[in-house]
DNA sequence: ACATTGACAAGAT
DNA sequence: GATCTTGCCAATG
């Protein structure tokens, strides 16, 4: 998979800090990708192993999770989120816990 | 080329 | 919020 995009993605999801969140068209928006939300979805899914890129920081909009509720990925988000302190209720992170990036700072990091 | 598919989003109800 | 409906657009077949 040689997709360009597809690094973008990858090293803007590893930007979101611990405890926090993004949602996919965050994600789209700041990899320079805006309309592509549905892209970074895909992308997570080929991510390889041992870039650990932090997949399941990243939820819907409405800040649910993406993944069927009950599933086994879906558990295991879950987890992995409580893990480091995102409160889940109902499917639903806080919104206090949204990633809320310095733009200038950011984009320092995206340029390597 | 053409059609379908998505780990989505925004607006309306 | 919860549900629906429409819009989206690259990737895939």
């Amino acid at each position: 998979m040689e997709n360009v995009h597809y690094q973008k993605i990858w090293h803007t999801v590893l930007q979101i800090p611990v405890g926090k969140v993004a949602s996919y068209g965050q994600i789209a928006d700041l990899a320079g990708l805006p309309g592509r939300a549905r892209l970074v979805g895909k992308a997570l899914g080929y991510a390889p192993k041992e870039l650990a890129v932090p997949w399941y920081r990243v939820l819907r909009s409405d800040r649910s999770l993406a993944f069927p509720a009950g599933s086994d990925t879906a558990k295991r988000q879950r987890e992995l989120l409580q893990d480091e302190g995102v409160l889940l209720r109902n499917n639903r992170v806080r919104k206090e816990d949204l990633w809320q990036p310095d733009l200038a700072e950011l984009l320092f990091k995206l340029k390597y």
